[in-house]
DNA sequence: CACTCATTTCAGAAAGTTGTGAAGTTAAGA
DNA sequence: TCTTAACTTCACAACTTTCTGAAATGAGTG
């Protein structure tokens, strides 16, 4: 232990990243991406490189690479090169998590859709067809009602 | 095609429970879970024994019994056995979407216990800080408004 | 109390997922 | 144009998850 203060430091932060990621991950998260996203939400600098990433936590650039492709891909990342620069800096979009999360309403249309189609298929007179009904309702209910949440979140946090 | 419309008719409602499963696991369920509870969702009778699912579904009796059991645990199915039977019988349970959807809460509220963890090992006054403070405060807004949310489709559907 | 049938448990096979190393691609700078 | 460094792609290996078959358990019935 030569310099144990700010190793600890390092070291609280890195158990930090772990912890979040598993949650995340248990969340439905995949493990890699949850781990970078980790990451990046702990950074002090707001951005990390690609090979930044991957000395954090230990990983091959390879895995970084599918990681940022699948966050960016969802929408909850952001990738930015300043003009003249050959690396890639990583950042948390602001909104992302909003976003993220209302945009949930989309796979609660895909369910309604989907038991739509059933309800045709087994006769929307049917003790089946009544309770796929009820059901789909349920859907478009928080497919509808999850936007307006965000909204109500948004503008809470204007007023402060 | 000696009977051609019941069978269609069959085979409607057996691609519909494979459709519904797809859309499921996509959302995040596991695959066996997910065939199980869209085979109940589209049975006429309201419930099925573990042997009738077998069948619906083309799985052997363990695969079965390991799917009801998960469901059974997150509370989308109870069982039920008629007094001096021998089977169970699956059902969904009536409000199970509602109350699934909305221990959702917990989900968030562990990401939240999660960050806070974090805002201690970084510091409440750096950047990183600041930020963890702001997505921990949004996990808790969903924490709190999601079952206010369920609760006010109650209301709309007992009304309704 | 033995028999039968539904269900569960468990070891192992099959399938699917995830991460690595190495080769390939792109773009900046000399 | 050549070099260099960052990043990406891809085939493969390691690992995990999922499902099956077989044996065990449990509950009703003769």
């Amino acid at each position: 232990m030569t310099t144990p203060e700010p190793q600890s430091s390092e070291e609280a932060a890195r158990r930090f990243v772990e912890d979040f990621a598993l949650v995340f991950t248990n969340a439905g998260m995949q493990r890699m991406p949850a781990r970078v996203f980790s990451a990046l939400l702990a950074t002090q600098k707001g951005s990390l490189t690609a090979t930044e990433i991957a000395e954090a936590l230990q990983v091959s650039p390879a895995a970084v690479s599918g990681a940022v492709r699948y966050l960016v891909q969802i929408g909850l990342l952001t990738k930015a090169r300043e003009p003249g620069e050959r690396v890639d800096h990583y950042l948390i979009l602001d909104d992302a998590w909003y976003e993220s999360v209302g945009r949930k309403d989309s796979t609660y249309q895909l369910l309604a859709e989907s038991i739509d189609r059933g309800i045709i298929a087994l006769g929307a007179q049917t003790p089946a067809g009544k309770r796929l009904e009820e059901t789909r309702d349920f859907f478009l209910f928080l497919a509808k009602q999850l936007p307006l949440l965000i909204e109500q979140w948004r503008r809470e946090r204007a007023q402060g």
